[in-house]
DNA sequence: CACAAGTAGTTGACTAAGTCAATTATATTA
DNA sequence: TAATATAATTGACTTAGTCAACTACTTGTG
């Protein structure tokens, strides 16, 4: 458990001195210009906001007010802002780009995008895509507010397709199944695609990624059968089964089933747990002879309602 | 188009600004500690590279060669490192790293360590394995070497799903079908696994990532229907539909198949070119009735042998 | 083999970058 | 209204980093 986290620790710092290289590179045509990194920064944040005072920049860019105070000078004295003093302060001053520190700014903005783009240019569209869609997931992980919380949702396009991808792979590589798991996976969501009325699918989902799902499909009036029940690995041991098996228990009783089984493989001891836990009792053995003849299935049954 | 790779580059600037307060923040250890950040970074290079020499110091690091000269010289004052006369290059002299050293290189490698840590562990597990991936993705895409080259390979397990999730999601969002369509393509597989001797399924990689697949399927002796072809959006326009196709086509001439067929919608010009220059001709019109009254199926038929 | 050209590393002389404490002018608050 | 806090500035400094010149070697070429 620890070490997992130190090698993560050590991928990150890999990729640290990796990125530090690819902002170096991108920062080069600073040097090029009569700014110094930290005028540049200056600079450039002037972009964001448009009007701001010395103390915002040396809190936003982590600067020493003594530096800053110099390099607003330098600014002042080249006519790439102005200063106005504060109505509602008299000790501090806005500060406001000019129109030449925006030529300014568009000159240096301009040659680091054009590092950028030199740097894109030779990948496939698609890449550049994916490039971009990696870094807001990074940003959006390490972001102070980062929502880490697992929604659950009902099924919507896609999805059901999704589980079977993901029965298939992890199929594949936890119990060595093979395209014949795939295929009876596949069925019984044909089947209940044909008439979905007849049951319900739910996806958890993390940080947009689909970390889980769960379905349960009505087999006689009173009788349902729960199905599809996959947690991504790294999602496994947080409570988050406890979650769906809640969630489709609530559904089973609200549409008055008042008997759910399932089918499992013996010696998911978690699992196992989870389902005594609902009230489930082992109600049949039997090996497998299709996909695996190592494998034995489990038949779990419990009785809802009349408490 | 151009304005997409603007776009690209915003976002990319964007995390440029985002990521390099987060080294700022691991690297806030270095200056508690009593070495500089350029100092920090040749004690730490020590770990890769065993045993170096300077110019291979200043060369991977970027560092000015009179500037490292120094900085070394300290460390060989304190202790940290030996330098030893190369015995096959008289000018260049081998540096290694002390026991001494050793240790300074594991207290700030433990304190940056330890700024990770804490950056991480807040996060689910699973967040955390999706962070380092997204890290390494961008490594990689963004390295030297990236290889953007797009392979093709036959099926495996969990790409019948994905093949059925991409349908779902690039249908609903691009036509507005409903699970009415994702349930044909799932029946459509479902009936391939059935008997995925009948024909062969194709997907294209890029980078790890499936960016397309194709897939053909016999219907007779001698007739065969080319079904699942799906280029992800970034990925169309770049010669890979064409690749897909002749992939199909060499295989129908192998299994002696002379005749293909294709159902596809009215107005996918892109794809209606390529079926032309494989000598498909439209055969059928008809109104769709089940999914989506506005679009039009087509189907496209080919002849193929004997010239 | 000699000699020009190149490379590894060092040094001196410098400039730029950044820090820190003290100071002035204004605000806030008890 | 006096004590305390904050915005911005300034002086006096240290540290970081650059650049060209130099020594001591190696390599390639006629």
């Amino acid at each position: 458990m620890e070490s997992s986290m130190q090698q993560r620790v050590k991928e990150i710092r890999k990729f640290n001195r990796f990125y530090t290289n690819i902002i170096g590179l991108v920062n080069r045509n600073v040097l090029e210009s009569p700014y110094s990194l930290a005028e540049a920064r200056v600079l450039l944040e002037f972009d964001a906001a448009v009007t701001c005072t010395a103390s915002n920049l040396a809190e936003i860019l982590q600067i020493d007010p003594g530096y800053l105070s110099r390099i607003l000078r330098r600014f002042k004295k080249e006519g790439l802002i102005e200063t106005t003093k504060s109505m509602t302060d008299g000790r501090s001053q806005i500060l406001k780009i000019t129109e030449k520190g925006r030529a300014a700014f568009r000159e240096l903005s301009e040659a680091s995008s054009n590092q950028l783009v030199g740097l894109l240019e030779h990948l496939p569209q698609g890449i550049q895509q994916a490039l971009v869609q990696n870094m807001a997931a990074i940003q959006k992980m390490l972001s102070d507010q980062a929502d880490t919380s697992i929604t659950i949702r009902r099924h919507q396009p896609g999805d059901v397709g999704y589980i079977a991808y993901r029965h298939g792979v992890l199929y594949e590589k936890e119990y060595g199944l093979d395209h014949r798991f795939e295929k009876y996976v596949l069925q019984s969501l044909t089947a209940y695609l044909e008439d979905p009325s007849r049951g319900e699918i739910w996806v958890a989902e993390c940080c947009g990624a689909i970390v889980g799902f769960i379905g349960i499909v009505g087999i006689s009036q009173r009788t349902a059968q729960l199905r599809w029940f996959l947690i991504e690995p790294d999602f496994r041991g947080s409570g988050l089964g406890r979650k769906l098996v809640s969630t489709v228990m609530e559904y089973c009783q609200q549409k008055y089933y008042n008997h759910v089984f399932l089918w499992t493989f013996k010696g998911l001891d978690a699992a196992r747990h989870l389902y005594q836990n609902f009230g489930f009792t082992l109600t049949e053995e039997k090996e497998n002879d299709t996909w695996n003849n190592q494998l034995i299935e489990q038949r779990w049954d419990v009785m809802l309602g009349v408490d």
